[in-house]
Parts: C-alpha cells; structure tokens; sequence
DNA sequence: TAATATACTGAATCATGATTCCGCTTGCAA
DNA sequence: TTGCAAGCGGAATCATGATTCAGTATATTA
C-alpha cells in the first residue's frame, strides 16, 4: 500500500528512476491533468510501467506524492509570507503566488475537483490552515484585509481564480494575471488605500 | 451525428422519454458530474440504454443538449438583468445568478474544464458575448463598475466562483454565497458606493 | 383491427487505460 | 568476481463504462 519506504536504502538506480517518475510525472499530470497515463509517464521516464508501479503502487499514490510535494512548497510559501513586512503584502503575494501555481498546472485543478478529501488531508497535514489563519488575522488587525473573510475563504479563492483562468485561457491568455489582482484589489479592508481609478 | 431532428414529428411515446430522459439526465449529471454513466442515467429515466442513444447518438450529445439548455436559460436571465433600473444591480445580479447556478450543477463544472471549445461554441450561439458585454458597458457608463472590466472577465469569474465553490463546500457549506458577494463587492467601481465595514 | 414504420430493451461487444506478473538485469556486499 | 536480492521491462490481463444490435413491442393510419 505505502509506497518505498526509505529512499535512502534503495539502490542507486532505483533511487535515479525514482526522481526521473516524479519529475516525468509532475510535468506531465501538469500539462494533461489526472487524463495523463501511467504508461506516458513511463515513457517519459524513459522506464518500464512496472518501474512507475514499484515506487507508487497506483495512480493514486502518484498524483498524492505530487499534490504533498505542491503543498510543501506551498506552506514554504506562506511562511515566507508571514514574514514579510507589510501584513497586506504577506497575503495578497500568498494569493498571487497560489493562484499563479494553480493556473499552471491542471493537475492540481483537477484534483481539488476530483478528489477534495485528499488534497483537504494533506493540506492540513503541512499545516496550512493555521498559516493561512494567521495571514488573514495579521492583515485584519492592520486593517487591510476585509473583516468577514476567513481563512477558509483563501482556498475557494485561489482554487476558483487559478482554475478558470487556465481554461478560459484560450481568448484571453495574458488577461488573467489583471484578473487576479483584481479580486485581491476587492479584498481590501474597505477604508484602506487602492490605487486609483485606471484610467 | 445530429440528434432527433423534428421533435414535432415524433411518436408520442418517443417524445414522453425523450424528455424523461433529459430530465433525468440533468438531474444526474447535477448531482454526479461528467463522471454520471449511460446506463444510470437509463436507469433514473425509466429506459433501456439503447432508447438513450436513440435520442442522444452519444454521451456527448447528450451533454451538449443539456449546456445549451442552461445557457438558453441564462441569455435569458442576462436579458433579465439588462432590463433592470439600476446597471450595477443588473450585472451583480447577473453574477450573482449565474455564479449559483455553477454552483450547483457539477456538469456544468466540469465541462467548463474538460470541454471548453464546446461550451465557448453554446455560449457564442446564443448570444452570451454581446449581452454580458453590454451588461458591463452599461454599468461601467453608469461609474458603478470598475473600468478595467472586460466582458471576458465575467465568465472567468462566475465559473471559478462557482466551480470552487462548490467542491471546498463541505467544511464551510453556506459559507460560499457570502464570498459571491465579497467579489462582487470587489468589482465596484472604486468611488462608488459600498456597505459600511461590517463589524 | 390489421399492417407497418417507429421505438424500445438490455445482453453482448468494444475501447480505453490501469495494474499485474514473470523472466531478465544489475548494483553491491562479501 | 561472484552470488543474489533488489530492480527493471513491457506484453498480457482486468476493470470500467460507452455503444451496438437483434429481437420484440406499440403508436399510427388506412
């Protein structure tokens, strides 16, 4: 059921095949979504299906070891966030940074989708919510961020913003990065400062 | 290719399941998704698979009918909303609507992400482009709407919103509308009016 | 009400893609 | 340098779900 336990002991082949799987996968599942196939992940491991199966024994198990892998970058993320100066900055750069992640990779869209309790497990297991808490009360309390949001609310956003944006993409690709500032721009406490009115 | 062509001229028993089936089939499809099967939606209509293909040559088709019933129904809400008094309430309501009707329906969802070309296609076809385009011209005359607002951002934001929305539902279940109404807050017009700070 | 064109049913067939499995390799410890 | 446990490859197998089709039923119409 669980897949390799110790890298360090596996042979240093394995070890190499191993990498050369996940990064074949994360690039693929990125670009096609949970529509990719294990047998062109293989391929582009350049390694037998058998290889992929002995070191995640199912699809499952793959696509969980690179949704892990995005939310530990993710909760880097976030902490980086939370110690930035200005308490604005920290979760607007947060949301910018997630929603860009999401938009660039489908799998990851698919998958808040199609297999919610997952991703919601592992996104408490590296401790986002208590991250994510604390972006938005820091913010409120310097009274930049909109009072009725929780942080509940972040995911729904950033899940919404980066997922259509890639679909939609087609006629307006380029148009989207605006779209997310916008909608951060709308989170604003609604006293505190905005740019002016474009135009 | 094309399904039953004259609906006038069919049996009358033919016409009674055609519409079972779609009813049913809208109802399924809601609840299920893209993932709901022939044969279940066979099942729920009172039919043998094969009166389903009668109607519907393909699962797609059947799909396809029933995107270009939903957008047949929101031309008509934006026509709605064209016709109101205030342009802000107009597109605000037209957001607001549409956005819940996302929300509800997972077919919807899912094929705004897995047959974007198609549902562009439904949408172009009935007129969508024009109506949202002047929903938004016509608040943004009125200085009720921010400015750098594109037509093209409407559906960006309405699928996003509702799509996410519904799947992260399970924690904060009515929760959502008020995020609805948190972005749409967010797209006033800078000036404009907006309720005090709550709290 | 008889003739027949329409429609219906659902078991059987196909297609697609995940997963297994077994004979062949290869890293590495002795 | 050997021995062999750990790994590998990829054709064969399975599972799932869409789609077909041959036999049967029923509106319709003369």
């Amino acid at each position: 059921m669980t897949a390799i336990e110790n890298i360090r002991s596996l042979r240093s082949d394995a070890r190499r095949n191993r990498e050369a799987v996940l990064a074949a996968a994360k690039e693929l599942f990125a670009k096609e979504g949970l529509e990719a196939q294990m047998p062109d992940v293989a391929r582009a491991a350049n390694v037998g299906v058998g290889t992929v199966y002995r070191h995640f024994p199912s699809k499952d198990e793959l696509v969980t070891a690179l949704v892990v892998a995005h939310f530990e970058t993710l909760a880097d993320k976030a902490r980086e966030c939370l110690a930035m100066d200005d308490p604005w900055d920290g979760i607007s750069e947060f949301i910018r940074s997630s929603a860009h992640a999401q938009a660039q990779d489908r799998c990851l869209c698919d998958v808040t989708t199609d297999r919610a309790e997952m991703v919601a497990g592992v996104a408490i297991a590296v401790g986002m919510p208590e991250l994510v808490d604390q972006l938005v009360k820091r913010a409120q309390r310097a009274g930049k961020l909109r009072r009725d949001l929780t942080w509940e609310d972040i995911p729904t956003i950033v899940c919404g913003l980066g997922t259509t944006t890639q679909q939609l993409a087609g006629p307006g690709i380029g148009r989207w990065p605006r779209l997310v500032e916008i909608i951060i721009d709308g989170l604003r406490a609604p006293g505190s400062a905005k740019l002016p009115p474009p135009l």
